[in-house]
DNA sequence: CGAAAGCTGTATCAGAAATTTCAGAATGTG
DNA sequence: CACATTCTGAAATTTCTGATACAGCTTTCG
């Protein structure tokens, strides 16, 4: 019914044509009910639903072949073939660099406070890359990957999500790991059986927690190795920590930002589950095959 | 050739064939000169090259269609188009599941790792920000500070973390701010005062998690509105969602990687206290002054 | 309730793509 | 140097895929 002026539908300043797929999901509300049921399709199984023949997507999608056809067609692609060609070179190129996406100027005033804040954490993330030291990360993967220890992640009222979200990994590539509240009344009576061979990884940033700091001396004073995450003036952790990651945390907002500490646990992850991947790869596999319980 | 019997080649105990470029390598002694040329442009650009037609395969290796032909067939393949159909389900394997992405050759490179890493998340945040639409951006911050509106953040497995720690910075803001448990059993309950009022703040990224899409879904039946922070793929709920924030996730590890739904995060976090700055700074006060009585 | 518009699938066709054939070129061998 | 073997490509062949026309159906709007 609308769509009539389509001329200024792409008057935003954009660089390149951006994903397919994005621009499926913009004008999915003027699609046909075929027309959806191919969308779905292709964005389920991005972009390799499209890869086949037209018959097996028609199949897949539940459509007839004209349909494909019209679809295609609709996007703006002169046949199956173009539509295909798209495709694999989209792939391809984001396939082979995934830098490549990053232009370098500094376009229009798209989102001025979200391409600003952007910039911001993308220097917090190189400063943080600067200034760890290279032994200090690749001993942190070493203790990390021993699988005689057993590791605690832990963090305070924010940074306490963090080491969720670390656990979360961990769990899946090895055994041995949980997550410690804060709160000293929730790990008083864990800390009788934490000693020499556990190790406890704190996230700890300014403003820094109280509670988390007497774990952590607890811990330590148990024989337990500390790992600490935190920004670059250190939280007191450090005293009694065997290894620091600091990350810096400045940004143009009221609240400081963990893209640097979501940055090291990250390459923490990648970094051990490679390590690791001769046992890791079949928990993996276990944890998926839990899941799949659909398809 | 080989002594050992060329045409049972399959008689060492493998687990399965890793990839198809590893067996060309392998074999890349016996081939013929063309064979040698059409095995050196795959693999040059594995697999997108295997992926157009025969003849346009042949001529970017300067070689004769036949040729092309002879070469699939000596690799074991019943033609062509099982040979593109292999090198597809390779892709979608290896790009699909955290689990193909083994590297096994490099290892042991402590600073590289990290410093690679961190480039791929830059241009994962660069990415994302040139594709937000400004006005998508700029709509969820008008939601999400609304303070008639009640919020609720949710994620999955391992988005769930960056619900937390989105909530526990919205939480200070402020009010009417929660989170909720991705598993049915424990917000089922609660829909029940779920309605138009309310705003659903989801995170969802690919191995999307049915629970999550139907927590979504029930609550946009009944009213609410949904913001969807996914991948450039768009999780399921993109279709009920009446916002959505694509970041893209692609990482040279075996998971995939959150920093850009982080920036997201923290961008919105930043623009709302900004724009709520009069009623977030009280509240902000006394949160300080109660945590600094309390230990 | 009826008519018009739009959507979708069946049947069919045109054409492109993969495959096979076969003769000539290249390589190795006695 | 001649022969045998292998390799290679042009052209013929066949298969199969993408594209189209048309008719039935559903939805929308008067």
């Amino acid at each position: 019914m609308n769509q009539s002026g389509m001329r200024d539908d792409r008057r935003l300043p954009r660089a390149d044509p951006p994903s397919l797929a994005e621009r499926i999901r913009l004008e999915m509300d003027a699609f046909t009910p075929s027309e959806k049921r191919a969308a779905h399709l292709l964005l389920s199984h991005y972009p390799f639903a499209g890869l086949g023949t037209v018959a097996e997507f028609a199949s897949r999608a539940g459509i007839s072949a004209p349909s494909v056809l019209r679809f295609v067609t609709r996007l703006g692609f002169g046949g199956f073939p173009d539509f295909q060609k798209h495709l694999r070179e989209e792939l391809e190129a984001q396939l082979l660099s995934p830098l490549a996406k990053a232009s370098p100027s500094d376009k229009g005033q798209g989102a001025p406070a979200l391409a600003s804040f952007a910039e911001a954490v993308i220097g917090n993330l190189r400063a943080t890359v600067e200034n760890i030291a290279p032994a200090e990360f690749e001993a942190v993967v070493a203790v990390l990957s021993d699988p005689r220890r057993h590791i605690h992640f832990t963090g305070g009222r924010f940074t306490g999500a963090l080491a969720r979200y670390a656990e979360s990994h961990f769990r899946i590539v090895r055994s041995q790991v949980d997550f410690i509240e804060g709160q000293p009344a929730l790990w008083r009576d864990r800390m009788i059986e934490i000693g020499k061979k556990d190790v406890i990884v704190a996230f700890d940033i300014r403003r820094y927690q109280e509670d988390v700091t007497a774990l952590c001396e607890t811990a330590a004073r148990q024989g337990a190795t500390v790992v600490l995450l935190t920004d670059p003036w250190l939280s007191p952790i450090a005293r009694v920590a065997r290894h620091v990651l600091p990350a810096h945390i400045a940004a143009p907002s009221n609240w400081d930002s963990s893209a640097g500490l979501l940055l090291l646990t990250e390459a923490l992850v990648a970094a051990v589950t490679k390590r690791l991947w001769d046992t890791a790869k079949p928990r993996m596999e276990a944890v998926e095959r839990l899941r799949g319980g659909t398809s």
